[in-house]
DNA sequence: TGCTAACCTGAGCAATCGCTCGGTTTTACT
DNA sequence: AGTAAAACCGAGCGATTGCTCAGGTTAGCA
């Protein structure tokens, strides 16, 4: 159980450069299509159509890959998420809450089968660091736009009552986009989220 | 990736059921010490004490091993978490809410290490069909309750509460056994997570 | 043009894996 | 006591794994 995961050569030519992300994408198809025991080194190699030897300049070991893979992915996710969220700057809570899990449920969509298999077969150790930064920054973004709201919201236990938002809305994404269930009706599902949230962070 | 992975043979005699839970346990045991890349089944048959040629009488594969260890694991937990209900009709339904809150909790920090390494390593395919199971057991007893409360509780999207209901009590209680919060006061949240579902559930 | 550092190559090793199979021992039942 | 079924054994096979290393190729710069 190593602690660092980070690549061990950065490129520094373009062509290497090339060579790195054909690793990396290489790992995250691998990693889609026959989970986390499907990815191994030599087949990640050979699907990024590098030699072994080359794979090894630049990962210490097959966790470091993947590592990178979840690491590109978390990003991405973050940034299609965050995108929309200036756009919404004075619109009133309903409408922003509503967006903001539009934002974040169509950025887990578009990586689904990515999101699957990381959440499937990727152990903790490596997906965690990305999934706390990711929770740092959605929680970062919740209180500011808390802060915004002054004296609409309520001020007590504010530490627990984001922590409990970002969960719920975490948790019910996810369950919405990986696995589904039957009983249920999404775009309810997303109303009734939107007014527990409301009122749960700004009682009437 | 199959799709079954009960196990092929059942023991008959004592003798056998003995060695069944000896490699049962030794996969628990190695799954917490090493990680689910560590449970190989040359290395659970020794751990067992008992030949690696017996492992094969009773399973299939290794899979069938992990999935064993985790259905009793799930097995377990629902056990401990619905012992107290029954003590609970006709409480008040904030009190019945946060003792149910209190037995989840409890349940699941008896088996802390367990629970941390089966979510951490083992893939999806294994957990999933368990985790499902003890969804539905919970969700059926929270409309038990509901319907016990009768005209206590609101009536309409009754799906869409219960499942929200139960995705943020399942996320929140994981969170916080495996990965507490820094700057949350467990108490206080456990609160707010009870006066949340109360409300949700039967808005005065 | 020549030199150095960056980059790439792939055969192949040592270790380990999941799993088989031929055979022995124990148990239950007559 | 005899027998068949149940249970157990473990050497070892074939495949695969992560990874090394000694040497070739390309790029940047003087």
């Amino acid at each position: 159980m190593r602690s660092d995961y980070e690549p061990k050569k950065v490129p520094k030519q373009a062509r290497s450069r090339a060579t790195f992300d054909a690793i990396v994408e290489a790992g995250a198809r691998l990693l889609v299509e026959r989970g986390y025991a499907g990815v191994t080194t030599n087949h990640v190699a050979e699907t990024a159509g590098v030699s072994i030897g080359s794979l090894y300049e630049y990962f210490a070991d097959k966790e470091a890959v993947v590592y990178e893979v979840v690491r590109r992915a978390a990003q991405g996710f973050s940034e299609d998420a965050a995108r929309p969220l200036p756009a919404l700057e004075g619109a009133p809570i309903d409408e922003g809450i509503r967006r903001w899990l539009d934002a974040l449920l169509s950025a887990m969509r578009s990586r689904e089968a990515l999101l699957r298999a990381i959440d499937s077969d990727v152990p903790l150790e490596l997906r965690e660091p990305h999934r706390r930064q990711a929770w740092a920054r959605h929680l970062a973004l919740a209180r500011a736009a808390y802060r915004m709201a002054g004296d609409q919201v309520r001020q007590d236990r504010e530490n627990e009552v984001s922590f409990l938002v970002v969960t719920l809305v975490d948790a019910t994404l996810t369950r919405l986009v990986l696995d589904p269930p039957r009983d249920v009706c999404p775009d309810t599902l997303l109303d009734e989220l939107t007014e527990r949230v409301v009122e749960w962070v700004a009682p009437s």
